[in-house]
DNA sequence: TGAATTTAGTTACAATTGAAACCATTATTA
DNA sequence: TAATAATGGTTTCAATTGTAACTAAATTCA
């Protein structure tokens, strides 16, 4: 009457936490991303970009790149699209004239400033299904995860397939 | 001596959870992509195609879709690259022409098999960072955070820019 | 029955993304 | 100081992915 094969020793994709991460994430991603292109013409990496110019004016590509977990194609790619639209400013370090100094014009600060309360509502509708003890957990658990999740990315990146 | 600017009342990319959500997924599924893809030369979408029709041989194109949250041109490719490389067979159901039936082939099997604790190994290995009662409680949050985020995503399909 | 819809799945085309090559500048060191 | 290497950032090309159009079969209902 039950299925001859697969027993429960192995793997369930709806109980795996890697899929159930990636189906969270980009459910929630693709919500926000049509939230953002339809009012603002603003795609994610875009809108990352913004976020931490918002807090760290002047800061180079390199920098942000670090600071979005983007790589530094796509940062790249999302500056020569916010300045087309004049959404921030680039000028060269005048130290060393690699590297660029960015930060929101104005009208660049006026997207974040309308764009940030509209992501937050959205978080906090999302964390509505969880107590305030839940929320607070849920941090702390995300923090260790990432911070797990990175040591074993880097563990497979030195040792990609050893005996 | 602080900055002049985005006071906290506005988003800060790294507390935000889509973000968070965003790059944990990301970090966990690419270290599991290059495992897979190194070890097998496997995606993340055969697989998953591969883990359901383990559980549920004979399941039809569509129904693969609906069991892997992947849409229908995602299952359609993978299960032809599946084909190609004989890990799963197709026949026509008998009562519907259209529709399709898959199965693991026994090569196929034998995949999943080696695939399948190593995924969960490496599940382990993530989750070691958490207590018995954290990851008990990650379970439901993550069940009612991701319902709750396909109900907001339901509104904003209904409702793509009202007013 | 038979035209019009709906459904299952594939294909074609455009947009997004990633990896590697590349240019310009700065740092290193022989 | 001249050659070499390293760094910041962009561009190019290929692979992946998403959207829409399409084919074939089944269903609806006039």
């Amino acid at each position: 009457m039950s299925h001859d094969r697969a027993p429960d020793d192995l793997l369930q994709l709806e109980r795996f936490l890697p899929y159930r991460l990636s189906v969270l994430a980009n459910t929630v991603s693709a919500t926000i991303a049509g939230e953002y292109a339809s009012q603002h013409d603003l795609s994610i990496p875009e809108w990352r970009v913004m976020a931490v110019l918002a807090h760290e004016p002047g800061l180079a590509a390199a920098e942000v790149a670090d600071r979005t977990a983007m790589d530094k194609v796509a940062v790249s790619r999302a500056v020569s699209r916010l300045l087309q639209r004049r959404r921030i400013a680039r000028r060269q370090a005048e130290d060393d004239r690699r590297r660029s100094s960015l930060q929101l014009t104005p009208a660049g600060l006026d997207v974040y400033r309308q764009v940030s309360p509209a992501a937050l509502a959205y978080e906090g509708r999302l964390l509505d299904c969880l107590s305030e003890t839940e929320r607070r957990e849920l941090d702390g658990v995300m923090e260790r995860l990432l911070k797990r999740a990175r040591e074993l990315a880097a563990e497979s990146i030195i040792r990609p397939s050893a005996t």
